[in-house]
This record gives structure tokens, sequence and C-alpha cells, in this order.
DNA sequence: GTCTATAAATCGATAGAC
DNA sequence: GTCTATCGATTTATAGAC
């Protein structure tokens, strides 16, 4: 046996155990203070620990939020990865991927705010955590690149971008969606914003009396974001029902 | 003269006035501390007065955040307006505005935040901060209807919507938009998102290792928005400069 | 690794003198 | 309308005994 190598592997056990134990109860504080009012004191009160004992396990309570965004960000790229692994047709699974993003971001607000809204004042989000918010970004990157290959894209319903803008969306595309054109990998850095934008306003609660029902707002959403990147998808052009387009009576 | 009408008519100035130097103190203390950290004796402080002195003016510390968002929709709502009137056609409005949107924005980031971020914790919004909120949106909503009489949109590339979506759609649209058909309606919706989700992005720096040039990339998502609109709009089917669209070297 | 104790602050809101 | 004084809490972080 090497005389380094099993150092007190159950103490490590038992020290993230308690990690993740702190991490949860902070998860469930995040709901009533917000991230701004996220108390170490306040966790380790509920933990029936003393305040200094939590110095063990997270140096400052910004390490506390850093450990949460990370949670949330893998939580996220899990429902989005699971949503995503199905054989239907890439417009499908776009709409799975989108719907679940949507589920959790609604069960989940405080969290999603975490990772979503408004930025924590003093708070500096250290590298670790934009690995993590990748994810969910490459599992739609991989839809949209697989939907390209698969011919399942008509290109030419897209327009075509202006040197400028190619130019920025060429490194990220590259990244995520390699080899997708780059009028569509602009057109996808664009659905991020639709995407993340329309789920902000529900969950934060800016649509409340602007319109009844998100979901049926959402799947519409949804539904542009398949028509602007090009998707050839039944429904888009003819819709399933359509309504009358008068100027609706009065 | 009337033995209660002009009842101490200067006290009242003097009481606006401090009110006014309260809530600008409040601003620049917001970019510090965040809207959830905004404190009523900080202010207090910074301003040479007791922290007891403030309930003069303010009967509690959300009453000074209200106070501080009405002021932000209206700043933001006069740039919108400012931005809309013009001889231009449409599509140039619609670009005008949402430039000086996102140009207010990265100015004043936490006000942005303050509207458009993440609720505050334990704040509730009365009813009239809704009202200071919809500037904003008439002011597009306006350019919208403006362009369908003026036969700018060609609502034939706007795919028909559902009747789900459309019932959805209506009332606000109705409201907002009078007599703008209830496909580019919907969309207008939609645009609602994309664009705040766009500014929301880059404000909150989450674009930062993903595009260098978020003007570019901010640009481009209003043309997006303006295609999927209808806006029949030079530059948009043909751009000015093209890119080949190859997969891009490696 | 956990505890007590403590330092050195912060906060919102109220009471009451002037 | 402004002040002092105060209530009753809150916080992060550290020191040092066990």
């Amino acid at each position: 046996m090497p005389p380094t190598a099993p150092v007190s592997n159950a103490r490590q056990r038992v020290h993230a155990a308690v990690r993740a134990e702190i991490v949860a109860v902070a998860r469930a504080q995040l709901a009533a203070s917000g991230a701004a009012g996220l108390s170490l004191r306040a966790v380790a009160r509920q933990l029936g620990m003393a305040p200094s004992a939590m110095y063990r396990y997270f140096q400052s309570r910004d390490e506390i939020l850093t450990a949460l965004i990370v949670e949330g960000y893998d939580a996220m790229g899990e429902v989005a990865e699971a949503a995503a692994t199905s054989a239907e047709p890439p417009a499908e699974r776009v709409r799975s991927v989108c719907r679940s993003l949507r589920e959790w971001a609604l069960e989940h607000p405080h969290e999603y705010a975490l990772l979503y809204g408004s930025p924590v004042p003093g708070y500096r989000a250290p590298e670790l955590t934009v690995a993590a918010a990748s994810r969910v970004t490459i599992v739609l990157g991989g839809i949209v690149r697989d939907a390209c290959q698969a011919g399942a894209i008509a290109e030419s319903r897209v327009p075509r971008v202006s040197a400028a803008i190619a130019a920025q969306a060429q490194p990220a595309g590259q990244a995520i969606m390699p080899g997708v054109p780059l009028r569509v990998a602009s057109r996808a850095l664009v659905m991020w914003s639709l995407l993340f934008g329309q789920i902000n306003f529900e969950v934060f609660g800016r649509l409340e009396g602007v319109v009844a029902d998100g979901g049926v707002l959402f799947d519409f959403t949804v539904d542009t974001i398949l028509d602007m990147l090009g998707f050839s998808v039944a429904g888009t052009e003819p819709p399933p029902e359509t309504s009358e387009d008068a100027p609706a009576p009065a």
C-alpha cells in the first residue's frame, strides 16, 4: 500500500456529506431571502451548528453561493439532457428541451433567478461556474447541429447574415455547434435570448396582468424559435387550428 | 382667497425637493448594494439626516424602492419616446427605440436590473408601477400599429397563429396595438422577450466570454425582430455585406 | 471539528423631546 | 420636521478552549 494514498477516506466522505447538507439548507433559504440575503448564520442555525463550524466546509458565504450556482446549472443541464434524448425529429426535441427548462424554472424560481436573473451585488462568479453553465447550451446547440446534418433545417429560409455578425457568431457557434452554417448559428445565438427572455418574464411575474396562460405563450415562443431557425416543421407554416385574423371585435 | 386652497405651497415644494434628493441618493446606493441591500439608514447618513427624519418623506423603505422603480420606468419611457419621434420608416424607428433602450440599460445597469431583473425578495410592487411600466410598451406597440396601417408589414410573411395563442394575445394586443392582426400582435408579444432577453444577457454580463461586440449582436437581434414581425425592410432579405456561409475553417 | 464568546458592525422602525 | 435614544433584532468573521 502506498503510505499516503488513502488518507482518511471516510473523513472525506462525511465532509462531502455535510457540505451537501449545507448546500441543501442554503437552497431552501434562498427561496425566503433571495441570493443577497443568504446568511451563513441562518444556515448554521437551521442545521444546529455553530456559525463558526461552517468555515470548515466553506471559506466564505460566497463559496456557498458558488456551490448553489453550480448545483443549479447542473440540475438544469440534467433536465435538458434528459429531455433531449429521444428519437423524435429535431424540432420536437427542441420543444421538449425548452419546455423542460421552463418547467424547471417555474418549479425553482429562486434558483433560476440566481442563474439567469440579476447578478448578485457583491458576488464575483468564479470560472468554475461558466463551465457548469455551458451544459444547457451544449444540449440545444447539439440538437441544432444534428438538425442541420439531418437536413431538418431549411437554410434557405434563414436570411444571410452580414460579415459583422458572422464574425461575432463564428467563435461561439463553432465551439458549440461545429459545422452549422453561420446564418443558422447566428440565429441560434439569438435563440438563447428569446428562450430565456420568455422564461424570465414568466418566472419573474412580469406576465401577470398581460397574458393568462403562460404555457400557451411559451409554446408559441418555441414555435417562433423553430421558425426563425429555419426548421421545417409541420405546424409552423399552416398551424393545426387557425384563427380569423380580423382585428377582433371590441 | 379660499380658506383651504393654497395651504403652504412652499412647504410642499421643499417637501418634493427633499423627496427627490432622497431618491437621488438611493439611486446612487442602488449601484453599490443592489436593490435588496438598499438601506434607509445609509441614505439618511449620506444625506446628513437622522434616520427617523426619513419617515416624513417615505412611509417605509419599500416606498423608496417604489419611487426608484417608477423613476426608472419613466426614464426608459422617455428615451424610448424620444427615439420614436422621427419621420423615418417604421423599421428604422423600431431600430432607434431598441437601441435607445439598450443604451439606457447599459448606462444604468442597476436601475435596469431593478425593472427587468429578478424581483426584489420581500418587495411587492404596487399598481402604480405597472402603469409606469407600460410606457415603453406603448411606444413599440404604437410603431407596430403604425407600420401595419402604413403597409410596412408584410402580413403574409408572418405565419398564422393557432386559436389558443390568438386567445392569449388578443387582450394585450388589442389594448396596446388596436387593429393589428392577431398573428402580428402575437409575435409582438414575443418581441418583448427577445428584446429584453438580449438586453438582460448583455447587461448582466452573461455575454462576456461568448461574444466580443455586444452591439453587433444586438443589431442583429433587432434585425431578427423585424424579420419575425414581417417588416419589409431593406437589409433583411439581402444584407448589405454578406459572408460566405461555409462551416468556417478550423 | 465543534464549541463559546466576542468584535464590530449593520438594519427597520418607533417614541418622544424640541 | 428634525433630532436623540432606543428596541430588538440581524450580519460576517475571528480567537481560542476542548
